[in-house]
DNA sequence: CATTAGTTTTAGAATCATTCCAAAAACATG
DNA sequence: CATGTTTTTGGAATGATTCTAAAACTAATG
């Protein structure tokens, strides 16, 4: 039982939030929205693209994953210098990051709770907590 | 009474380290360890060491900063794609950070706690936990 | 279906922060 | 002051991202 709709659910959910379903965006959003979340940067998803038959270019990705980050179909994670990441994951949630493998992983919300927040800056309102935990890999066990 | 030593306690603070101290290592620090914490971009301290007449090189500014990194004199932070900013605060803290206007502010480790960290990642160790919260300036109050 | 108006995509140039490079300058030591 | 090492430097190089103006596409209309 192939699934017989491979853009299923996509093209509503793109005119949902306001964005015509053309071919690019489709392609995208199939490849980001599949199953189990990801953490993508431009750069790897315009690969990901590519290596699947999909013509698109480069600013289109760029457009894309602003637009999507916009309507909140994504969220933009910070954790390096030079680099964004888009996160499939958009619900309250952490990372993990690892800095010799630019590896992110999900902290689900539960797991990680922060005690009374600090009261902000006079004349302005929190938008949001990002919490990243970095971490080394642990010297090699091998031999 | 001015200060009769202008570079007092950098020399030996840079000795401290291992850095030689050099006229632009100490022009720098001066401008860094002032009075006060300071979260600044390579290019904004640049700025103000050419305009404190200090002859030094964006180059020599980014050495610095990293090396100034390297031996723990300063903590970089990362809130923003593109661009770094390096804090002089080095003791465990996090930031309010405004996207409007760019700006950090220090929150002193003790208004704020993490409630039981979640364990890291198979082979993984934590580093560090750095919790940055984003705020929006409130609409306007004029009129 | 042709026209028109608005939107989206695109290639390539431009930008911006940062890093790299190889040569020049500054230093430390003998 | 001769020598080897460390620093600094301007400018080129890099890498991610944004901009731009033109081409392609879409939707709505008559």
């Amino acid at each position: 039982m192939a699934n017989p709709r491979p853009y299923s659910g996509l093209i509503e959910r793109l005119k949902a939030v306001g964005l015509r379903p053309t071919r690019q965006r489709l392609a995208l959003a199939k490849l980001l929205f599949g199953p189990g979340n990801r953490h993508v940067s431009a750069e790897q998803l315009h690969g990901e693209a590519v290596g699947a038959q999909v013509r698109v270019s480069l600013a289109t990705v760029y457009n894309t994953l602003h637009q999507f980050t916009a309507v909140g179909l994504l969220r933009e994670v910070v954790v390096e210098p030079g680099r964004s990441y888009f996160d499939t994951n958009t619900s309250h949630h952490h990372h993990f990051f690892c800095e010799e493998d630019r590896n992110l992983v999900d902290i689900p919300g539960e797991e990680l709770k922060v005690e009374k927040l600090p009261r902000p800056p006079p004349g302005t309102t929190v938008t949001e907590v990002d919490i990243v935990i970095r971490v080394r890999k642990n010297p090699g066990l091998e031999g």
